[in-house]
DNA sequence: CCGGTTGATCGGTGAATTACGATGGAAAAT
DNA sequence: ATTTTCCATCGTAATTCACCGATCAACCGG
C-alpha cells in the first residue's frame, strides 16, 4: 500500500457519517444492510448517502451485492485488515528512531 | 476521542503531501525538523507546505517550537499513540459481531 | 402490463481544500 | 541599524466536497 492509497483510505474515513455507516454496516448481520436502513438511520438524504456509499465503495472498504430491487452492502474486511497493517506500519515508520535500532530484528 | 475527533483526524492524514512531511520529520532527529527543510524536500511553494503544516498542527499531530529565526517541528507521538488506539477500537468496533465477546456491555 | 419501491446518478449550490505568489514581522548576522 | 533569513499569514484562483432535489433504470407485486 503506498501513500496514496493510504491517503485516499484516509480521506474516505475522514468523515463522521462514513465512519458511521460502517459501524452501522457492522451491526447488521452481513447481508442485510440496504441503502434504505442506512439512509433512515441517518437524517440525511438518500441521494447523500449514496454518495457516502460510493466514496466508500471506491475506497475499498465496503462491498456492494445486487440482490433483486434492494442492494446490499457489507464491510470488506479484508480490507479493513490490510488498511490495519499498513496504518501499522505507517505509525511505526513514525516511531522515534532510537526506539527501532536497537529491538529491530523481526 | 470520539468519531468526530477521529475523523477530524483521519483527515489530517488523508493527504499524500502530509504523510510525507511526517515521515520527514520521522526521519529528522527530533528539534531539528524546520519548515525549510520540508520544504526543499518537496517541490512545494513554502507557503503550501506551511498550510500543510498547519493542517497538522490543528490536527495535534505535531507540534511547534519555536527557535529564533527556525521554528522546530516534532512528531507527538503521545497524539499518534492515541490515535492508534482509537483506529485499533475504531476497527475492533467494525469486526464481525461473532467475533467480539459477549461481554460487550462495558 | 402497470404502479410501487429501491437506489444510483445528474445538476446545482455553497463551503472547504489545495495550490500559488506576495506581504510582513521577528530574530540573526553583518 | 541595516540587511538577510525564515516562515506564518493573507489574498486569490481552481478544484473538490457535502448536501440537496429530481430523475430514471431495474425489479417486484398485482
Amino acid at each position: 500500500m503506498h501513500d496514496d492509497d493510504i491517503a485516499n483510505t484516509m480521506r474516505a474515513l475522514g468523515h463522521p457519517v462514513r465512519l458511521e455507516i460502517l459501524r452501522i454496516l457492522a451491526t447488521q448481520q452481513q447481508g442485510q444492510c440496504c441503502c434504505a436502513d442506512v439512509t433512515d438511520s441517518l437524517t440525511l438524504a438518500q441521494s447523500t448517502v449514496s454518495q457516502h456509499i460510493k466514496v466508500l465503495l471506491d475506497a475499498g472498504l465496503i462491498e456492494r451485492k445486487p440482490h433483486g430491487t434492494r442492494n446490499r452492502y457489507c464491510l470488506r474486511h479484508d480490507k479493513l485488515a490490510e488498511l490495519n497493517s499498513a496504518f501499522g506500519g505507517l505509525l511505526k515508520g513514525l516511531a522515534p528512531v532510537a526506539a527501532n535500532k536497537e529491538t529491530e530484528q523481526a
